[in-house]
DNA sequence: ATAGGGTCTGTAGTAAGTACAGACTCAAGG
DNA sequence: CCTTGAGTCTGTACTTACTACAGACCCTAT
């Protein structure tokens, strides 16, 4: 008993992303061009969303489509070397870390400057000041 | 003893951003298109500078350029209401936290599986399987 | 038979720049 | 004075990761 396919709406709505990100996925080489029907519907199965899901997954911890491709060629490749695969989520590890630390400087001179501000229509406003002169 | 003009060249390094953002910010309306000389060559001056620098300094503070635009645009009205100002600063740093948690977020769930790495070319691989499992 | 959805394609738009190509212009050296 | 190399001008294309549309099909139900 072989599978109903799925339609690109399916896929896309199981995988909780936006129908056009399936086709663009497609046409960036993340995904693979599926079989069509008669007509030329795209018939997804559930191969198909499991490695969506996986780009999905990806994505939201924060790899770009680039290291998603880089660790999905590993699979694809069946040389699935962990070495690899470590090297590249180390690499995105240490730049997630770097992001969260700009974050947290730009949250400091924020809320700091947040904390001057009266919130009166005064003709200074540390904000403003802070921006101008760098503070 | 009026002022010696700065080219965009001189203007971009002095603000610290690149050549080309210059006329790009120019042409977005952040920045006001400045004289030219007879062969049209851009003229700045300290004003425009200022301005370049105000806003480079809001875009390393993770204002958007429309963010960043908004508040020159109450500077630039003299009608810089604290009260706006501060509403614009308030709703960013809501962003940048939330990002920040977003982002903790994926450290730890990139550092655990990291630790369950071993490095060997093994069949399984932890991140692998976390990205298609949703570990 | 027809109305309404869904799907197909290609294209254009988004943010925030960066990077050319080809034409001008400017300053310095010979 | 002329040349050469560097700087500037314009417009356009590229980038990332999508999203949104238009116009043409197609499928299902009434």
């Amino acid at each position: 008993m072989d599978m109903k396919s799925l339609t690109r709406a399916e896929i896309a709505k199981r995988a909780g992303c936006n129908l056009e990100t399936v086709r663009y996925y497609e046409k960036a080489g993340i995904m693979p061009a599926p079989p069509r029907s008669e007509a030329g519907y795209r018939q997804y199965n559930e191969e198909h969303l499991r490695r969506l899901r996986f780009v999905m997954r990806g994505r939201e911890l924060g790899f770009s489509l680039n290291e998603v491709k880089a660790l999905l060629g590993l699979v694809d490749h069946r040389a699935v070397s962990c070495v690899e695969v470590e090297k590249i989520a180390r690499t995105h590890l240490k730049s997630v870390r770097e992001k969260i630390r700009d974050l947290k400087r730009m949250e400091r001179v924020l809320s700091q400057t947040l904390k001057h501000c009266s919130g009166d229509d005064v003709p200074d406003c540390p904000i403003i000041d802070a921006l101008y002169e760098g503070a």
